[in-house]
DNA sequence: AATTATACGCGCAATTTCGTGCAATGTCAA
DNA sequence: TTGACATTGCACGAAATTGCGCGTATAATT
């Protein structure tokens, strides 16, 4: 193997992982790891990902692949997915956006639930196929390949039919004085469209997300009527959601 | 063998590998490193090759990609995904619907194509989410569960605004009286959809469709025009489909 | 905070590959 | 035949690549 192809599998690796461990590399490449170090520590001169101790992780986070940031940190998670997917009644029409957590309460829905889940992620549509008792109904539109969920014209459109009871609404960024936001315009309307189909609206924010704010807003706090979120967070970080009303739930 | 029959083979064979090294072909073609170095350097200056330390590789590091993951996973390479998936030509807009050959068919796509790839298949779509250059479009709907598409009144609707060059119609059965059939209603009704919306249709017809039918028909064989098949298929079973026009493709 | 285990960077030496100059050979046309 | 030109192989110094040792920096653990 060639020392530029094997940068270029390197980059591969790094862009399907999200993330390249050097040991890892050495052990599969069969080369020391001195070799794979100098490598990354090229790749990162030439700006093409970021060293971390290690190994390395891509230049902006953006772009690591959804099927790796899957994996990462899944037991937090699925406190969080275990509390949403109970709020889920029989017989009600549930609106879930994309998200690697929104996947995970889709997971945890309880098997003898009957209900009607309508979504713009393919791969949340995927998760429910073997679910015994839930339709699955698919928005349509252009898929956003970032965060995995169909957005833009179409979707918002095919939204117009619908009446929901309870939105599960992914990771977004929440701030008392910003309120709700997300890194992509389109998504963000998507996300104002789907609030406004439903009656009730569930945000499942990780504790990173609470008190950032990101550059396109969907709408105000006020929308909301449930946070979910882990048990670890502090009092006084919840205390200007829930004084607008809104139900925290520590999971 | 002359200078320039040479050149036509390293480039043959970097297209075929993704990767040349010089002394490899020094050793194959007899003749000294020197030499090959010599054509590296003057296919470089062409533009032809990108020269590294040993060897080379092709301008687009896409292409050394894809070669090295066919053989990575050597297992899931399908003859018949293959030579559907050359069929596709650039900047074409191609209707896919579910199947696991057309998902095979997805993953073989060049990462150099330029294309729209319009879908009812959710787990069609995420395979496409880490192609770098292809718009996926996906078709809103009820989620058939059983073949994981999307069918229903949505999904013809959203069709309506289609005019695709290719429709690459996955598993399905045909039959020289019964014609093209399959196994559900609704999918009946959204292949005919298909097929109505684009200018070419092609067949991936594993050998056990042929000459088989199902309760549902889609449409007549006279929609076809090409059948992609393995090549251990008689020609006698194949006739009745040569003999009204359509292509055949032995992968 | 102290300790332990990894990971890191640097220098060195061995090996491989590269580039260039030069000579030998082959091709073609006058 | 002769001369111009292209192609090829060889020699040799330069450059690149790689693995190892060693001291240091960083992360994890106690």
């Amino acid at each position: 193997m060639l020392t530029a192809e094997r940068r270029q599998f390197i980059l591969t690796v790094l862009h399907r992982d999200g993330t390249v461990v050097a040991k890892k590399l050495s052990e599969e490449l069969n080369l020391s790891e001195d070799t794979i170090r100098r490598d990354l520590r090229d790749l990162a001169a030439e700006g093409l990902l970021q060293r971390v101790h290690g190994g390395a992780l891509p230049i902006s986070p953006a772009v690591a692949n959804f099927a790796s940031r899957q994996n990462q940190e899944p037991g937090a998670k699925s406190a969080i997915a275990r509390a949403a997917a109970s709020m889920v009644r029989e017989g009600q029409v549930v609106l879930f956006d994309g998200g690697t957590t929104n996947i995970e309460v889709a997971r945890n829905l309880s098997q003898d639930l009957h209900a009607t889940v309508i979504t713009n992620s393919p791969p949340l549509a995927v998760a429910l196929a073997d679910h015994p008792h839930i339709e699955v109904i698919m928005l349509g539109g252009h898929l956003f390949k970032h965060s995995l969920v169909t957005v833009g014209v179409a979707t918002l459109d095919a939204l117009q039919m619908v009446r929901a009871d309870l939105y599960m609404l992914g990771i977004c960024s929440l701030h008392p004085k910003v309120g709700i936001s997300t890194v992509d315009l389109d998504e963000a309307y998507l996300k104002r469209a789907m609030i406004a189909c439903s009656a009730e609206v569930v945000a499942l924010a990780s504790p990173e997300k609470i008190n950032t704010a990101a550059p396109y807003i969907v709408g105000p706090l006020s929308e909301l009527t449930d946070i979910i979120t882990e048990h670890g967070i502090s009092d006084e970080m919840l205390e200007p959601y829930r004084s607008l009303g809104i139900t925290i739930t520590r999971a």
